[in-house]
DNA sequence: TCTGGGGTCCTAGGACCC
DNA sequence: TCTGGGGTCCTAGGACCC
């Protein structure tokens, strides 16, 4: 069996736990609403009753429901739980997979002679998480992790729903549609102008009627519907990509501006990569026009590199050649993919130049983890750093 | 009402190779 | 004249999740 966990409000929840007066207020975490352009991260349950969700404009928010106390997002004291949900986790199961900051997975196999059977081993989760966190979190159980997760959702907040095997697909048969983790507003628009709104109409379909018209989406929706679509467990995530963006207060067609943004934004992937210990084949580079519009454009090098100076150099010039409209910019991000471990044996040896510029780079990241990141900008970033 | 930031995965077409 | 089939890589766009 497969154990979802997922923590309830996480982050109005850590936030509580910093400041009890906020306890039974309409709370949410995000952006300044006087700041502009910010969305509601995470809302509270007396805030829900206003209408306020997740992704909400924080302006909207505010209108709906007034009073509404708003937070600042402070994601290290998030993680810093996260790593504690994840320790409790460990401590039950070898096999935990963490997806998220607020939710992960456990298999279930092999923990019934220490556990007991799924649901004393759910009550036990539940309870060790309470008392390592003070947090309240909801567990779904199920003989796969997306049935699990389904679970678990029904159970908000603070529940525990263990699925014998055999009843998932009574129990999916009556959600909708959207209750299928990856089906979100378009599928489900989609599905029911298939006259599919429920789970057990994609059940009843069958197999073949939904792959014949939907390939392989079909296939996995109808496994999903009857409750055999797997979803492995792998503790091991591996980053696939890294990426920072920013919208701006203001939009701009200012190109200096956005070509020294993109410099900052290259300057902070770079560093990253390079604590993490790796090199990039692709950089991309996405932009947002005003009217929202979002358009990506990718370069793929010929060999991994992990050195701002030639990664900014691609990203410029994908930059340049990008813009080819003359609505103003809300948006610019930068990301790097086809990630490879450093590897950096054979350049080491047969190219001094690049030894030289890497220890360089070394050097600043060193720099800038003692004196914070404005404390070293390179050319075109400065005058940003300045306080422009 | 006016839309964040960090990710993943899927699809589809074209290039290229065998 | 009409023209395979499969595999892989790359790019663009989109849906989705937290």
């Amino acid at each position: 069996m497969i154990a979802h966990v997922d923590m309830d409000c996480f982050f109005v929840a850590v936030e509580r736990l910093k400041d009890s007066s906020l306890k039974g207020r309409p709370m949410a975490v995000g952006g300044d609403p006087a700041e502009g352009r910010s969305v509601v991260t995470s809302a509270s349950y007396e805030a829900r009753e206003f209408g306020v969700h997740a992704a909400m404009p924080m302006a909207v928010a505010v209108r709906r429901c007034p009073g509404l106390v708003v937070m600042p997002p402070d994601f290290d004291l998030y993680d810093q739980y996260h790593y504690k949900v994840k320790e409790v986790l460990n401590a039950f199961s070898p096999v935990v997979e963490m997806t998220s900051i607020d939710e992960g997975y456990m298999d279930l196999k092999g923990t019934e002679r220490l556990w007991g059977p799924p649901m004393e081993a759910g009550e036990r989760i539940h309870w060790a998480i309470k008392q390592a966190t003070q947090l309240d979190c909801t567990i779904g159980i199920a003989s796969t992790g997306t049935t699990a997760k389904i679970a678990s959702e029904e159970a908000k907040p603070n529940g525990l729903l263990c699925l014998p095997a055999g009843t998932e697909a009574q129990f999916l048969a009556p959600l909708s549609v959207g209750a299928i983790p990856g089906v979100g507003g378009k599928t489900a628009a989609l599905l029911e102008s298939f006259g599919l709104e429920y789970i057990h109409q994609i059940a009843s379909a069958g197999e073949s009627l939904m792959v014949s018209t939907l390939g392989a989406t079909g296939r996995w929706l109808w496994r999903t519907s009857v409750g055999l679509h797997e979803r492995k467990v792998t503790p091991e995530w591996r980053r696939k990509s890294i990426s920072k963006e920013v919208t701006f207060r203001t939009d701009t067609t200012d190109r200096e501006y956005l070509t020294a943004v993109l410099h900052i934004l290259m300057e902070k992937v770079c560093r990253q990569l390079r604590r993490e210990k790796k090199k990039a084949r692709t950089v991309s580079l996405k932009l947002r026009y005003e009217d929202f519009e979002t358009i990506d454009r990718f370069q793929t090098l010929s060999q991994p590199d992990n050195r701002d100076p030639s990664l900014f150099s691609v990203a410029k010039d994908l930059m340049l050649s990008a813009i080819t409209r003359r609505v103003a910019i809300r948006l610019i991000g930068v990301g790097l993919s086809n990630l490879t471990g450093s590897g950096h044996q054979t350049e080491l040896f047969s190219e001094k130049r690049w030894l030289k510029e890497w220890n360089r780079l070394q050097a600043i990241d060193r720099t800038r983890r003692q004196f914070g990141f404005n404390s070293l900008l390179a050319g075109e970033a400065i005058h940003l750093a300045n306080g422009q």
